[in-house]
DNA sequence: AATGTTGTTGCAAGAATTTGCAATAAGGAC
DNA sequence: GTCCTTATTGCAAATTCTTGCAACAACATT
């Protein structure tokens, strides 16, 4: 199934419209797999679409973020990094070395009921990064 | 007890100096009580201490923070924002209207030995900010 | 296929954040 | 109190991110 068919019906359902540009990047984010930045983003959606400018790479991020499309998380700097949605997940990223992992919604499932019992918010759907120390670097 | 009795054995004790500048940032911080985006940390500091630059409060509050004297969560817009360092704590805001509320460490504290279980990570210690539909919106 | 509506984009300018480096000053040693 | 070492800062420039607005183009309608 192409980028085109899998997304485009997703954005009309909600009166907006699919571009060359949300489709170019919207195809990066498919084919990555991972986490980008949005400079990063940039640079390669450019390749594939000349013309196309920072303003609405960012812009858009933040379109698709809203509208579900892609996820946003932070990288160990407070910087924000998108990637494509897919199954739910967090994720942890060692303090010491960066290196991260993902681990599974479910995990969190029960804390999510808690939080919302005790607080009165609903639809609590984060994705979250924690920060640890990992194994490696638990040896030095 | 002075902020500067009170600070400035902790960095001594890493082998790192106090100066005006993070005593400053501190004082800033430790009276305003809440969250501080960078920019607002200067213009507060900046007030105190003539000649104070930017450069200087960003790379002071991220020190800070690595030494774990401050803290920092990310608001909605993916920004980074600091607060001095008290009890541990997180957060939830409010997706449609940015309201925020506090929730205490120890409704996290078993999620926290889930993920170091499953994981093998050590030392997982976050400030969380969560995001959902607070109660009132919901009424709409 | 032509038209109209309005959601989207590019451009230019501005604001926020980061980086390299030389000058400065904190605090330990004497 | 003076001297030394080197952690820290200010400055200038670069980079990243944001905003306002006029031109453009997606797509529903005819
Ligand atoms: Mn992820
Ligand atoms: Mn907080
Ligand atoms: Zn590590
Ligand atoms: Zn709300």
């Amino acid at each position: 199934m192409t980028c085109s068919a899998r997304y485009a019906p997703q954005l009309r359902a909600r009166g907006f419209r699919m571009t060359p540009q949300r489709l170019t990047i919207l195809h990066v984010l498919h084919h990555e797999g991972t986490h980008l930045s949005p400079l990063n983003v940039f640079k390669k959606a450019v390749q594939e679409l000349p013309g196309l400018t920072e303003p609405t790479v960012y812009r858009t991020l933040e379109f698709l973020a809203q509208n579900g499309l892609v996820r946003s998380s932070h990288d160990g700097s407070g910087h924000l990094t998108y990637e494509i949605a897919a199954a739910d997940h967090h994720h942890i990223v060692c303090r010491i070395c960066k290196a991260e992992i993902e681990v599974e919604h479910s995990l969190l499932a029960p804390l999510y009921q808690t939080l919302e019992a005790a607080s009165g918010f609903t639809n609590i759907d984060s994705h979250v990064t924690f920060f640890g120390v990992c194994p490696n670097c638990q040896r030095q």
